[in-house]
DNA sequence: AGTCAAGGTTACAAATATGAAACTTGATTT
DNA sequence: AAATCAAGTTTCATATTTGTAACCTTGACT
């Protein structure tokens, strides 16, 4: 369950929206003392943060680009007339929406549930269903075991993930392997493919990658 | 210049919004043939499309879905009702965004800025000042001219990237490097640093990386 | 100037990644 | 059934990556 912060002065609203994320299936953790906000934002690890931009005694600005130096966490601002969202976006806060006041329910759920959707292949921690896949280590986790990737098979993967359940071409594959102008046999992506699965079979994933002939490969 | 593709069948409304992108700073380039929208669609390589989802004779799901299998380049949908952006979302075009007419000429332009912005920074392409980090591709890119990384030396970019200004320690590069079993030589760190700082002064960034004797490294 | 601490650099050996080649498998065509 | 084709696998030589060890540089403090 997705644990959604709260950070709004306003009672009615605050209350409001609480029973507003419940009903949706979110955990709501609404914040009620602004003396230590910024603690609070960092303590809680919320999977998104909802932000009054005006708080009493809170800088906004300042709060959320503190908090940008500690976390990643999506921020959608809340704003009360469209001018200051121009101020949201001209201070380039670090924000990853913002929701101008009095904001329709359905188009507030839909904001919520598009950040968190994008928020889970940001940065380089991305998944394939409980694998971890993480770029900038390599590798892939899986139950505690973890299998390093080459720089080649990460390229494979990738492209596997970012169009998963679609047919990815050969010719697909070796494009995002190799420069047109270097050639290499057709057969090193065979090869290259042979050993990713090889990886995936030690993660109990032996069937990740099916070949579809004569079209290419489907990651499942 | 960034190119926005307009693909909308009411033609004021078409007119409307060039004349609004053109003043913004974008370069619109609208649609008037739909027979052939896909086609438009993969060859015109615009920065984002608008695309509205009723159009005459054009299934918008299939034909978005369809352009989805081949680029990554970000669609904002445009919708007459609230109830259809339901429809958008659940069915999971893959649009970026949307909005509903009749819509605020700010708003617009606010929420295509954010799109772009955040598709420069999407999947795993992430900026250094000008130069481009790719995780994937495991290389610095700059001005053409490329630079691959090994992984020590991509997992200590990445760490000094999301601190950048801050002082990161060698504790913390060591942790993000090794195991805390595994023993390694201390000098290891400073060896993989001096590495990294080569690539960088290929790519003229001699002094990307500063040293704070006693506390750590920062990426300037 | 001399010493010391904190890092930087270079050279090297061991480990790892990679493409090519040869061979295997399994399905489709003739 | 034989031939053909697409793709998988294994083995090998080459290239790259990595930690260690030895040595170098810089700047602070005597």
């Amino acid at each position: 369950m997705k644990k959604i912060m709260i950070i709004e002065d306003e009672k009615a609203l605050r209350d409001e929206l609480s029973v507003l994320l419940k009903n949706a299936g979110y955990e709501p953790i609404a914040v009620t003392n602004y003396d230590n906000v910024s603690e609070q934002m960092k303590n809680v690890n919320a999977d998104l943060i909802l932000l009054d931009i005006n708080l009493p005694n809170v800088n906004g600005e300042t709060l959320l680009q503190d908090f940008r130096k500690q976390s990643g966490t999506p921020v959608i601002m809340l704003t009360s007339r469209i001018t200051e969202i121009d101020e949201v976006l001209s201070m380039s806060y670090g924000a990853d929406d913002y929701i101008t006041k009095p904001y329709n329910p359905t188009i507030l759920l839909l904001r919520i549930s598009a950040v968190l959707k994008r928020s889970e292949k940001v940065g380089t921690m991305q998944k394939y269903n409980d694998v971890e896949f993480s770029t900038v280590k390599g590798s892939l986790i899986r139950n505690g075991s973890e299998q390093i990737l080459t720089k080649n098979e990460m390229i494979i993967f990738q492209l596997l993930l970012d169009r998963r359940g679609e047919i990815v071409t050969r010719d697909d594959l070796m494009t995002a392997l190799w420069d047109n102008d270097e050639f290499v046999n057709d057969n090193a992506l065979s090869v290259n493919i042979s050993r990713l699965r090889g990886k995936l079979a030690e993660l109990r994933l032996p069937k990740a990658i099916e070949t579809r002939k004569k079209q290419g490969y489907v990651l499942k």
